[in-house]
RNA sequence: GCCCUCAUCGUCUAGAGGCCUAGGACGCCGCCCUUUCAAGGCGGUAGCACGGGUUCGAAUCCCGUUGGGGGCACCA
């Protein structure tokens, strides 16, 4: 449907109701509407509906925007930056959707229905009973004088109801094509509370039309709902050809294939940030789960989707989260880090964990700094630096050897190793990686005759504490003589036993 | 119950009737490199849900079946 060259300047939304954290099926649409707009030179606004609920806080206001940042999504239009059609927090709006409201009234695009809810929910219970479609019957559609007059007397308040025309609808969906829905399976719905607050529908489509949305890209679940909308928009005097071209997304499921629920922890995406993943990576992957540049192109920036992405080309199926591909293209991206971009990101884990200050000391700086490039391969998640540099961070007198790591490393068998490599070591003259390499094999593998597994795992597990730990020699140089033979002879004293 | 919708390796996907003996990525399995772990290199494993059509020819088009998902609110 979306020939790639709109007639009018392309306007996409992110519409979120701030009701605790994005979730990264949220995300993927924002990243998707945000894609198209840059991708066509247009405007990516961002709007809260916040129309109801008492759920929503300022805080998750907050959240969402702080989301959105972390990101890297900026927003033409929205909060904190205006625009010329705002405001763009519903709560802000209700004085157009009153006025829409009142309009379709006086029109008879709308009607007052009095029913209450327990009238409601019994006309829904008989209907269930005998098998028939839950709905709306139109009871208040045509209501006489009189029993307008009654239901006030008895202090009725009534909502306002949409009058759904007869017919269908045709929504042309970029992903779908052509969805045909029959009126006749779309009861009159509610528009307007009765005290006063609008409804999804309305405030969603009086939105869209004011602020000249284009492009609406959302969830599949709204697909059903579109017809109301478009019914709206027809009532508000939108002519057909300035209909929103939509694009409903498919799930993003969880691994096991089901919809994401709040029960699947990383389904919040303030839990990547928390959990040591890059924006950049987060981006990259969820622009993949449901869309494809068509080639065999898998390295992805916001700058490249800017330039590349095409509404036309989001897939039809429900993604699931893949774990290990995210994880993948998180230590890709990680490594691809401009080194000292890479300490900057490191620090706050690092402070979290308790090994460096808030200011980091010089000197944690210093060894961070140098640390850092040992460690960025390695890291698939940048939460793990902490435990990976935590000997070179730790006070002496906090340092421990990992209990199983020391029985199965430091045995009586390794004394020798330790012995030799103390004394090599404390008589080097030159203490930087490469002397601290020739010594160690020279005492370790040439004279005693091991082989260079059991001749630097004991040293390892004495100096860093695991067996898993960056490279050796580069690790001493850092460590510095001093806590390297403390470490040595603390490890013979307690494990291998003097 | 009614309406809508989806269906290619384990996962994300390429594929728009012959280029498909179905390509890539992640995962997984080997091998190489190697001071551990990674990273890297090389190789391998694995898929068009099923049944009917249409066509000279179908993963690609149509119908149905099965299975999945969504919707039918004074939620968004």
């Amino acid at each position: 449907m979306t020939d790639g060259s709109p007639s009018r300047p392309v306007r996409t939304r992110f519409a979120p109701s701030p009701s605790g954290d994005l979730h990264v099926g949220n995300v993927r649409t924002a990243l998707y509407a945000w894609a198209w707009a840059r991708h066509t030179g247009g405007s990516f606004i961002v709007r809260i509906e916040d129309t109801d609920r008492s759920r929503v806080t300022d805080e998750a206001v907050a959240a969402v925007i702080r989301s959105l940042r972390w990101l890297g999504l900026d927003w033409d239009e929205g909060p904190e930056v205006g625009g010329d059609y705002g405001p763009y927090l519903q709560s802000e709006r209700l004085a157009f959707y009153s006025e829409w409201a009142e309009r379709f009234l006086a029109e008879g695009a709308a009607y007052h229905c009095y029913c209450t809810q327990e009238e409601l929910d019994a006309e829904r219970e008989a209907q269930r009973a005998k098998g028939l479609p839950p709905g709306y019957s139109g009871r208040c559609r045509d209501l006489e004088a009189g029993q307008v007059t009654a239901y006030q007397a008895e202090g009725r308040r009534p909502v306002v109801r949409f009058r759904m025309p007869r017919g269908t609808t045709v929504v042309h969906d970029t992903i779908r094509g052509e969805v045909v829905f029959d009126h006749a399976n779309i009861p009159d719905f509610v528009i307007m509370r009765a005290n006063g607050y609008p409804l999804y529908n309305l405030a969603a489509s009086v939105d869209d039309a004011l602020m000249r949305i284009t492009h609406i890209v959302r969830g599949d679940d709204l697909l059903a709902s579109t017809p109301r909308q478009i019914a709206i928009l027809r009532a508000m005097g939108v002519p057909e050809e300035d209909l929103p071209v939509y694009t409903h997304c498919p799930y993003v499921l969880d691994p096991d294939g089901k919809p994401l629920s709040k029960r699947y922890g990383s389904s919040a995406i303030s839990w990547y940030r928390q959990n040591g993943y890059l924006p950049e990576a987060v981006v990259n992957y969820l622009a993949l789960l449901g869309w494809s540049p068509g080639r065999d192109r898998e390295d992805l920036t916001l700058t490249a989707l800017a330039e590349i992405f095409d509404l036309s080309r989001v897939g039809a199926t429900a993604g699931r989260l893949d774990p290990k591909k995210l994880d993948a293209i998180n230590g890709d991206k990680i490594r691809a880090l401009d080194p000292e971009d890479l300490v900057r990101r490191i620090m706050p884990f690092l402070r979290t964990a308790g090994l460096v200050s808030d200011p980091p000391l010089p000197e944690q700086t210093h060894i961070v700094r140098a640390a850092a490039p040992l460690v960025q391969e390695r890291l698939s998640h940048l939460d793990e630096a902490a435990e990976m540099l935590a000997f070179l961070l730790v006070r002496e007198d906090v340092f421990t050897v990992d209990p199983e790591s020391a029985a199965r490393v430091l045995v009586e068998d390794a004394k020798a190793v330790l012995e030799a490599a103390d004394a090599a070591l404390r008589n080097l003259s030159t203490w930087d990686r490469a002397s601290i390499e020739q010594t160690l094999r020279h005492v370790l593998i040439d004279e005693l005759g091991r082989r260079p597994k059991h001749a630097f795992g004991p040293v390892r597990v004495a100096v860093t504490g695991r067996r898993v730990s960056p490279p050796l020699f580069e690790s001493l140089e850092l460590l510095g003589r001093e806590r390297t033979l403390t470490r040595i002879r603390h490890a013979l004293d307690q494990h291998v036993g003097a």
